[in-house]
DNA sequence: AATGAATGAGGATTCATTCAT
DNA sequence: GATGAATGAATCCTCATTCAT
């Protein structure tokens, strides 16, 4: 078993498996060795690799925020005009990888863990920060000075329809919930008009 | 000391007392014994009126919902035309009593609680429910088959807009956000036409 | 069982079975349960009680050096002569209630502690402090100032012959260990005559 | 890598890092991992050659008593005299490599562990029975039947000083030490004339 | 009605030790 | 010879909950 090199294998699959607990009991109250022995192996493992229970939720954020900017990168650069990228954006953010009801509901859990830790919150100030800057990039040419207002709509908007797929029943579908946010696009563009 | 008709007072004085705990540690984390002592008593007395530490957080719930219920109530009161329904119920959700940041993240935690407790997936579905149905009795006279897809985008807004008072620094001020949530259906009323 | 009143006797309980389970076990590696055991009670409650183990084996030094402090009044108290302060601070140190091996084992293993917990080392240096002063108001009428000499012999041979009661196997016993204290202080004496 | 003669080169150099690092730590309470990290080397390879951790801190006390028996040899061979074996041994104890803070705090730490294994007993009684041995030696043709009372009193006082070093600040230094067991023994022998 | 006393169950974390390479 | 990988067995500590008064 031991082999060299298993310390990237290991946390990528803790990881996985923080996140996989998270979403099957719905909040950050697992315990390391639910998350190690889905990943296979013990929980001092577990803390040998990530130093603590924290470590591996903080990882786990982390992950899903780069899961996310991964699928935002490669919406953009199927972009071929500039007004296309708000499209892309909020494609990104419906798309499947992030739209699982696992990672959906972890990422609300992560919503609360950032009030109780800082490092949490740092992490998703940057989602948020990122995601407005990109939605002004693509707002401003069309809006001026309404671009921030509408910028905030759409923003959240995003986030309601994605919590709402694990905490509304009857919430609309992918697909719907994505057009909800473009045809909100559309009608802000065309009002402002 | 022992007074009549204690009960309902220490009831209610728990309950405030887990909001305000809930808000203040910013997730269900709390102890019994945090609670207790915010309202004054011994822990042991909130078990002997709650029966467990779920009691006390479902009736926190119910208190929460029952709060935003009596602010949807007094809003519709209040307004006289049938399609000025929607923005009361607009109004009431950006009002002051749901909208402090304790609230909010009680709010919030129980989201998270729905996800694991079936008694609190039930309070939230009833929520839910009643919105959904709110926003389609103003919006159907006015949109007729695109009302559904409309009082989901602007129930998710709602959702989104609130949720980020506590998660998105820089988030937009109650005004603000409720003159969003406005805009919103200001706009998919025009692109309707 | 819950009676009122419960804690003094319970903090007292735990605090004598902790000083006997040091002597028992020979070094601080005791737990909290053998601890709590010993005293009768659960684990938990020595934890409701002093907060944590280093608060537990804290109490326990603070008890020992009041024993001693209290035997050493004892004597004193005992004394007419001033001269005989001296024989008095020696015999207190070999009186019964200190001298017994689980005491002294728990002794040897503060000096230990006091190497890792400031709050120990503080303790400790109260009594270095109070018995080397208490030496001095004894020796120097008599020895001018070679009185601190002495004083610092004397404090460590009585050390010497203390820990030696569980270090050295065929150590003397009490009152021979007291005659040799006794003999250190008239022979320097008589030397500095 | 793999040299030949590696063994007594990692065997010496893991009992210095024990001895060091109880120093540091100031307990017994260190890791292997500790030791095994300021030698330089993997806490298993320290597994390798040593079988356990009682077994490195074994070898560790086994260290410092050969370090202790190795000035008590020098200092004797360099006396010419018999009535100078007493001052010789008195020296010895004193002499710089056995008192630095960190062999003193081992030291200490090894009567501690004396306690508890039976094998660190054994050879603790070795040292104490041939600190008596070599001072009776020096002293029965001086004092007859009143040597044990003072060879007692001698080895306890020297204990005494030493790890007076450790525990008690303001403690005598060497050089002063080494003059207080000296007048001990002078004014022992001038009292029984 | 109210509480201090008490605990069982459970969880994070540490660490000596083993093993395959 | 040497080590990274891995774990079982503790141990401290927390907390919801119960109970006698």
């Amino acid at each position: 078993m031991p082999k060299i090199g298993m310390e990237p294998l290991r946390r990528s699959s803790l990881i996985d498996a923080a996140i996989q607990e998270v979403g099957r009991v719905g909040s950050l109250d697992v315990t390391v060795s639910q998350i190690a022995k889905r990943a296979g192996v013990s929980s001092a493992l577990a803390h040998h690799y990530f130093g603590s229970k924290d470590q591996i939720l903080l990882s786990a954020l982390r992950h899903i925020l780069t899961l996310y900017a991964v699928e935002v990168r490669r919406e953009l650069a199927a972009v071929r005009q500039p007004d296309q990228r708000l499209g892309a954006i909020i494609r990104a953010s419906f798309a499947s990888p992030n739209f699982e009801p696992a990672i959906i509901t972890a990422w609300l859990n992560f919503y609360v863990q950032a009030r109780k830790s800082p490092e949490a919150a740092r992490l998703l100030a940057i989602y948020q920060r990122r995601l407005r800057s990109n939605l002004l990039v693509g707002l401003h040419p069309l809006l001026g000075d309404d671009a921030p207002t509408v910028a905030d709509g759409l923003a959240a908007l995003i986030d309601g329809l994605y919590i709402r797929q694990v905490t509304a029943p009857g919430a609309p579908n992918p697909q719907t919930a994505c057009a909800i946010a473009q045809a909100y696009l559309t009608a802000s563009l065309k009002a402002a008009a």
